[in-house]
DNA sequence: CTAACGTTTCGATCGTGGCTGAATCAATCA
DNA sequence: TGATTGATTCAGCCACGATCGAAACGTTAG
């Protein structure tokens, strides 16, 4: 069992933020999911047109692009048959928040 | 067993770097992982001083950093009976990289 | 030399996340 | 209406990675 042993020896501001970093990580840290952000990046897209980039089955990448939503990654839309898949605006900047501060002060510039 | 559906259905240039970016991504969503590699942000620490933060065994805190030296995001230095890892110089710039690009250019400022 | 310490490696277990097949829902078309 | 398509949900299986216990290694201290 032992189902808290979270590394939380002491609770110092940082760490109320690792556990948000890590499902934004893991969220990304999959081939299928991964390749979905990419292809999304590029603007709005409906899950049939994914499938077409992503050959996986299509409740399998249903479940990938459930775990982006619950991620707060991506926002949906439907549209007659179809649901669109958009980025959500504000994931450039979650993700690469959500790396471990691992030196230097990042600034971001967005073109 | 169907053991290699890995998406990579054409060989884009792109799914070169995906297996790459993955390996680092995966590398770092963990949270001991997490953990070291914020610490480590701090500067050079040994073994013994990342278990002090880390709360986990010592043979299971080995074995993430072996994760993390097999994915070149720390090196390692012994000194007398103790073993330094130090942040690899360009950690931080593999691991932006390495999230899908997902939006604007990104320019890194470093301070 | 032996002993103790810090760290790594080995072998095996366990739990969770990814995958599958079938069922279900939502919307359009005949 | 029933049929078809796009998408999601459900239940169960399975492989892989995280974890554990013990052993081995390298180094320093007695």
């Amino acid at each position: 069992m032992a189902e808290s042993i979270r590394l939380e020896s002491s609770p110092e501001r940082r760490s109320a933020t690792q556990e948000a970093a890590l499902e934004l990580l893991t969220a990304v840290a999959d081939p299928v999911r991964w390749a979905v952000l990419e292809r999304l990046g590029d603007g709005t897209r409906c899950v049939c047109d994914l499938r077409a980039q992503v050959p996986v089955a299509a409740n399998l990448l249903s479940y990938h692009l459930k775990v982006l939503r619950d991620a707060g990654l991506v926002t949906t839309a439907r549209r007659g048959r179809w649901v669109d898949y958009t980025l959500a605006p504000d994931a450039q900047e979650r993700l690469t928040a959500a790396l471990p501060t691992v030196g230097a002060i990042r600034v971001e510039v967005a073109s």
